[in-house]
DNA sequence: GATATAAAAGAAATCGATTTCATAAGAGTC
DNA sequence: GACTCTTATGAAATCGATTTCTTTTATATC
C-alpha cells in the first residue's frame, strides 16, 4: 500500500527530501555519513524508486520509444537488438510499438510518444500521411530518429540505407545475367516510403534497360508476411509470367519459393527469385538465398547512439542523416533464364 | 514549453478540473454541451493529455512489461506478437526488455518493473536466482506470468508448455529410428528453468532406454545464437562421435547443420538433427528440418490475455496455471544412423 | 581568530491528472 | 409547490520526487 517514499526515508534519516534525492542521484554533493545513514534507511526500509514520479516531476519521461512494423521480420527484430545494445549501460527503459505497416495503428503509438512525454523515440520508416504527427513529436522536444530509410523531410535524423540503389543494384545483376521480364513483390505502398523508392527503383532500372512497365508484375503485399500463395498464383497466371522475381524480403522470397516448388516450378532453373535483408538463415535455405544484405543491428545501435547523444536544444542543431551501405550477396537462387524452347537464354 | 494542462482547459471552458477528466474518461457523466465545449476547447488549444501525470496520479503505470531472452531468436518475436495482438484494441504501452541469458540483467529490468509500478508483467522464463525479486514483484501488486516453461513456485501464474515431455518425445522420435548415441545442445544451464526440464527429460529418455548419461555429448551455449562452430568442433573431437544431435533451438539447428555442411558431414545421412520451435522458415531448410512446433505467439496472446483479465487483488485467486501442446514435426533432418562398416543400422 | 569561500543541507513550491466529498441543478411524483 | 432521487459539477487534497533558493556548517587563508 503506501510504501516508503522519499519525504519517509527523509524523516527516519533526520534530513530533508532533497538531501535523500541527492543521495540518489549526485552522491558526491553530501557527506560521506549522511550518505551511509541514508542509504541505511533505504535498505533497512526496503525503499523503492517510483520512477513514475521522478519522471512526472521532471516533465519528462525516461523512457524511449521504438516503433518498428512487426518483430515477427527478423530484420527488425536485428534492430531492436542493436537498440537494446546501445541502451545497454544507460539501461533506459524502452517502449516498443508494431504498426503492423497500418498507418493508424502508427498514429496511436506515436500519439502515445506524445502523450507519454517520452525521451526520443526510434522509427523503422513511418507512413508519410503520419508526417505531422512526427513533426508535432520535434516540436514538443521529442527527438525521432528515422530507421531503414532516409525520410523526404531534411529535418529529420536518420539512419538508414539507401533503398533505391540496393534496388537497382540487384535488378543491374538480373539484368546481368540475362532476365527482362522481372517481377517485384514489394511491401505496402502507400504506408511507407521504403517501399515507394524501391518502386522506384524498379522502375527507373527497366527504363535504362528500355524494358516497358508492366503494372502486372508488381505486386504489393498487405501487412501479411507470408504472401507466396497469392503472388505467385497472380504472376503464373500472366500471359507471360516472369523469369525473375524480386522480393522485398527474404520471408517474402521463403514464401514464394515454397509456393513454387508446390506448384512444380523450379528455382533457380524456372524462375529466379532475389530476397532482401539478407535473413540469417537465408544462405541455408534450399536454394540458397541471393540477397541484399542489411546492417540491421548496426542501424539500430547507431540510431540509439544518435538519440542519446542528442542535446535538449536538438532542434536547432542541423540533423544528423547517415546511410548505411548494403551488400549484394549473390548464392543461388538466381541463374540465368530459360527462353520458350528451353534453351538457356543468351545476353 | 508550458504545455496546456487539464486546468488550464478547464478554465477556458469555464468548468472545473474534474469535469475535465471526466469528459477524457467517463464522458456519459457529463452533460452533452459540456462536453462539447471542453472538447472543442481541447482541440483549439492542442490539448495533450499527458500520461505520466496521470499514471503518477493513480500511482500505478499503465503500461506492461514483457521480459524476454532475445528477440532475435524467431521463438520469442512470434511471442512479442501474440503479445501485441492482445493488446490491441487495449493499447496498452508495452516495455520490452531482453535478458540475453544474463541473470543481472533481468534482475536490473525486474527492478525497473517494480520501480515503474507497471500494470503487470509477462516473462518468457526467468533465472531462478531471481525469484525473490518475482515474488516482490507480486507483492508489490505487479502481476507476473511466466511464458514457456511451468514454474516452480506454484502460486506464479503461467502460459507454458511442457518442455520435459516435448524433449522426451523428440528423443523417443530419435530412438525409434535407431539412435543410441544422442547429442544435446541446449540452451544456458544455470540461467533457465526450461533448460533444467530439457536436460532432465534427455537425462531420463537415455536412462529409460539403459543408456548411460555422457557429460561430454551434452553442450549449454551461452548467450549466443548460433553456437555451431564450438558444438560441432567438440562433437566430433570425441572419441565416438553422436550419430544425431538434438539441437535447443532452430537457430541451433541451423547453425550445427551449416557447420557440419562446411566439414563435409552429411546431414542426415551422416548426422541426424531435430530442433525445437518451429521457426517459420525451418520448412524449407536443406535439409527441412524436424522440429518441436511451440505456439510462441498464442503463448504471448493468451499471457497478455491472463494479465489483462486479472483483478486487482490477483494474489487471492488460486494461480492460472495453462501449459499448451507442443508437436513433434517430422522432416528430412533425422534418418537412420549408419553404423561403422557404413551399412544402413537396424534397431 | 576573523573573514572569505566552499560545501552540505533544508524549506517549500512544483509538476498535472485524479478522486473524494459536497453541492447544485434537473426530473419525477404526489 | 414540496419532496425525493438522479444527474452534473465543483473545491480541494493528493500522489512522490525534483529543484530553486536560502541558510547553515565546514574549510581555508591571512
Amino acid at each position: 500500500m503506501s510504501s516508503i517514499t522519499v519525504q519517509k526515508v527523509a524523516k527516519l534519516a533526520g534530513v530533508s527530501a532533497a538531501t535523500v534525492s541527492r543521495c540518489l542521484h549526485s552522491p558526491h554533493l553530501v557527506r560521506e555519513a549522511t550518505l551511509q545513514k541514508v542509504r541505511q534507511v533505504m535498505r533497512e526500509n526496503n525503499y523503492i524508486y517510483n520512477i513514475m514520479a521522478a519522471d512526472f516531476s521532471r516533465r519528462r519521461s525516461s523512457a524511449v520509444g521504438v516503433i518498428i512494423p512487426t518483430p515477427a521480420a527478423s530484420a527488425f527484430a536485428q534492430t531492436l537488438v542493436g537498440i537494446q545494445e546501445a541502451t545497454f549501460e544507460r539501461n533506459a527503459p524502452l517502449f516498443v510499438g508494431s504498426t503492423h505497416y497500418r498507418p493508424e495503428l502508427e498514429r496511436g503509438l506515436l500519439r502515445q510518444c506524445l502523450e507519454h512525454r517520452l525521451g526520443g523515440v526510434l522509427m523503422a520508416g513511418f507512413d508519410p500521411s503520419n508526417a505531422d504527427l512526427v513533426r508535432e513529436l520535434q516540436a514538443n522536444g521529442i527527438a525521432c530518429v528515422i530507421l531503414w530509410e532516409k525520410p523526404d523531410d531534411p529535418l529529420l535524423h536518420c539512419v538508414g540505407i539507401d533503398n533505391y540503389q540496393s534496388v537497382r543494384n540487384a535488378l543491374d545483376y538480373l539484368f546481368s545475367i540475362g532476365h527482362r521480364r522481372i517481377a517485384a513483390v514489394l511491401g505496402p505502398l502507400e504506408t511507407s516510403n521504403r517501399t515507394r523508392h524501391r518502386l522506384q527503383a524498379y522502375r527507373d532500372a527497366l527504363e535504362s534497360r528500355g524494358i516497358p512497365y508492366d503494372p502486372e508484375l508488381v505486386l504489393f503485399k498487405g501487412p501479411f508476411l507470408l504472401p507466396g500463395k497469392e503472388a505467385v498464383t497472380r504472376l503464373l497466371s500472366l500471359r507471360e509470367a516472369p523469369t525473375a522475381i524480386f522480393a522485398g524480403s527474404d520471408l517474402t522470397a521463403v514464401s514464394i519459393i515454397s509456393e513454387l516448388k508446390g506448384r512444380g516450378v523450379r528455382v533457380p532453373e524456372d524462375i529466379s527469385i532475389c530476397g532482401f535483408d539478407d535473413n540469417e538463415v537465408s544462405a541455408y535455405l534450399t536454394p540458397p538465398l541471393t540477397s541484399v544484405r542489411v546492417p540491421s543491428a548496426k542501424m539500430g545501435r547507431l540510431g540509439m547512439s544518435f538519440l542519446l547523444e542528442l542535446p535538449a536544444d536538438f532542434d536547432r542543431l542541423p540533423p544528423r542523416r547517415l546511410l548505411l551501405d548494403t551488400e549484394f550477396v549473390i548464392r543461388r537462387s538466381c541463374a540465368p533464364p530459360v527462353d520458350g524452347t528451353g534453351a538457356p537464354f543468351q545476353s
